[in-house]
DNA sequence: CTAACTGTGATATATGTGATATTACAGTTA
DNA sequence: TAACTGTAATATCACATATATCACAGTTAG
């Protein structure tokens, strides 16, 4: 399941894009399963079309995903994250280390949070 | 020294912000001392006046500064962060290792990146 | 006293991004 | 054929960020 928060600083369409490598990378949605249609998603999440639309596109752009026009969007058999990619979210989570730390924000709190996060199973 | 990011996505009013609190916060500007003036920062960084005014606005808002027109802006002697705002802090960082996750940054290297981040130095 | 510095206030403008609304076209499938 | 898919283009709205200016008033060093 997807879930969206309208007040957060990411973009929404971010927000999907994430959600869905997530799902991918866990395995929750298999190599050439079908996702759900931007519509149809659209219409659950209460948004515009074009803003899945958009965050789709950018999956697509990554290679996450494929496109078949009028059947749908595929997860691709080959995703494999670009190096790069993981390379620049491992520096926007050093700037938020960095962000924390200035704000007061010690190790020990910041390893407990890391355990919390990464103990945490998602499910379709 | 304040760096600034012009590409980052935090608003460069915040960088300014959390640098600040951060000097502060590790003794770099004692209680009281009088901060570098508005204009001369914002001709050092090559800002608007309003932009680095914004910074120090919040900042004062926060009670971490306070300002004597016509003075200057000086380090509040009780500067003590609201509760709150550390735990807005932790609570923005849970989400970045969130994303991170999401992105197949795996839990070894955060704590790396957490251990790196940890072990630097800030000077004036 | 004056000049040069401080912060403050108000207003207008430019810019970029995110999200929406709408309409239309074309391929797929039951 | 009807109902579903993705795609495309355009226009619009909203909001936040940052800038540009100008004016006012308090402070300080000469």
């Amino acid at each position: 399941m997807i879930s969206i928060d309208l007040h957060s600083r990411l973009p929404v369409y971010e927000q999907i894009e994430e959600q869905f490598i997530w799902l991918i990378n866990s395995g929750v949605y298999k190599p050439d399963e079908k996702l759900p249609s931007i519509r149809v998603l659209a219409s659950e999440l209460k948004l515009n079309v074009n803003t899945v639309k958009r965050a789709f596109q950018e999956l697509e752009a990554k290679g996450v995903i494929y496109s078949q026009p009028g059947r749908g969007m595929f997860v691709s058999p080959f995703f494999d994250l670009n190096d790069n990619y993981k390379k620049e979210a491992l520096e926007a989570l050093k700037q938020s280390l960095r962000s924390a730390r200035a704000k007061g924000v010690c190790e020990k709190e910041i390893l407990d949070a890391v355990k919390d996060v990464y103990s945490l199973r998602q499910v379709k």
